[in-house]
DNA sequence: CGATAGCTTGAGTCTTATCAACGTATGTGG
DNA sequence: CCACATACGTTGATAAGACTCAAGCTATCG
């Protein structure tokens, strides 16, 4: 199938996408700014930062990591991002990407021209409050995170970010207890501000504790309920 | 003089806010959808987490934090807000507010009715345009604050939320040296996820190592360059 | 089959939290 | 205007959580 054939309309993911709420002739239109590209492969990069922001990015399938490049050297993961979720938007304040996004596996990613989605979302009020709220989501979920690495400890920290990728295969209609891990434990530290190690010898204590199972990349979590327990019941990163 | 009086035109921050970038008429259209209310008093709220949203709230004097209350009834501070800044976008997502905020002085503040704001978007390009970047720079700023909390030690994280701070005032034409701090040092322990005793001790060391004084509430910095030596020079939070 | 990236395990150390106690502002009512 | 109550900040001693370092193991891929 030609990439460019697949339509808003007929994408599995479009309903967590920009086009929700929108009618079919707008859909149309925003459709046709977008550019379908073959697959980025594993460790391809989408943009780098200070790249100039061209478009921002949908993500169809696969996985991607976002990170910074700190004095040292040393990456720094900001974030993943899964099926569904939009790539990019930080850019839009400074016209300019605050940092790179890689592939973590084969991906199919929609790019999104922002000066020609700007002034679509002017003509179509649907995809301007869209946008917002998708943006006003990530200030949320960026909250979120916040309030996880700065008031819980690493058990905490590990335990909700499992329970936060569940829950995100789960609004995809994906298996939500059993997955696979698209990123490495050194990226989980990294992400998470933790050692490799803590977090290898905390996959070993919840896995004593009979609250999951990994093995390899695959997870599978055994006890939901107590899992949610342990990683402070109120935190819904 | 009355408040309703005071317009965008006149304001000493509008240059920071959304009125950036309009027309005089453009401006007019958006002046008409504020509402200017009396000052808040010091430790008055503005809005509670889970109220349904009905405005974004621009900074016009003073300051504020925003907060959520865990399990305990613990009070979780998310953010503090200065002249310029705009509070509540990560309300816009599902029309409810999604923290608690308070004055922490004496506050003026615009309340912008949101479903106006959003229509008067759709009729105004550079009011959207400039919508969307201010929720992008949010966005940016959660992410660099992000790495500092992730990456950065006790030390660095307090060097760095002063200096932040120090450019949050400076941006607006106000003293970067020398100015007052708006929230206790208990706030501040709680924002950096740090315990107070420690921010104690740190602002000690720091006022040894001659790099800044601390008298009560006035804070002045002495030796900048120093100080974002030690805060970890890439860090521009 | 060997090289390399990724993960595991153990021992020792350090940063920062916790607890307890005391000092210092701030503001209120008498 | 003083006295008291309360919030805020300081200091020291102790302890715990997580990091670092070192070494070995195990997948994975060319």
């Amino acid at each position: 199938m030609n990439l460019d054939q697949i339509k808003c309309q007929s994408c599995s993911i479009s309903q967590l996408c920009l086009p929700v709420m929108l009618a079919d002739a707008e859909i149309e239109h925003l459709d046709s700014i977008i550019k379908r590209r073959k697959p980025y492969q594993k460790d391809e990069i989408l943009f780098r930062s200070g790249d100039p922001l061209k478009s921002i990015y949908a993500i169809r399938s696969g996985s991607l990591k976002t990170y910074t490049v700190d004095m040292d050297g040393v990456e720094q993961i900001t974030g993943f991002y899964l099926p569904g979720e939009i790539i990019g938007l930080d850019a839009i304040a400074e016209n300019t990407h605050q940092s790179f996004a890689k592939a973590l596996d084969t991906s199919l990613v929609c790019a999104l021209p922002y000066n020609k989605l700007d002034i679509l979302a002017g003509q179509i009020p649907g995809l301007r409050s869209q946008l917002l709220k998708i943006m006003s989501h990530e200030i949320q979920d960026d909250k979120a995170l916040f309030l996880l690495l700065n008031k819980k400890n690493a058990e905490q920290r590990l335990a909700a970010f499992i329970i936060n990728l569940s829950r995100r295969y789960a609004n995809r209609g994906l298996a939500s207890n059993r997955f696979q891990l698209p990123m490495t434990q050194v990226d989980i530290a990294n992400y998470l501000g933790m050692a490799v190690e803590t977090i290898s010898r905390l996959f070993k204590k919840l896995h004593k504790l009979q609250l999951l199972e990994l093995k390899q990349k695959e997870i599978v979590i055994q006890d939901m309920q107590s899992l949610s327990h342990f990683a402070g019941t109120s935190c819904h990163l």
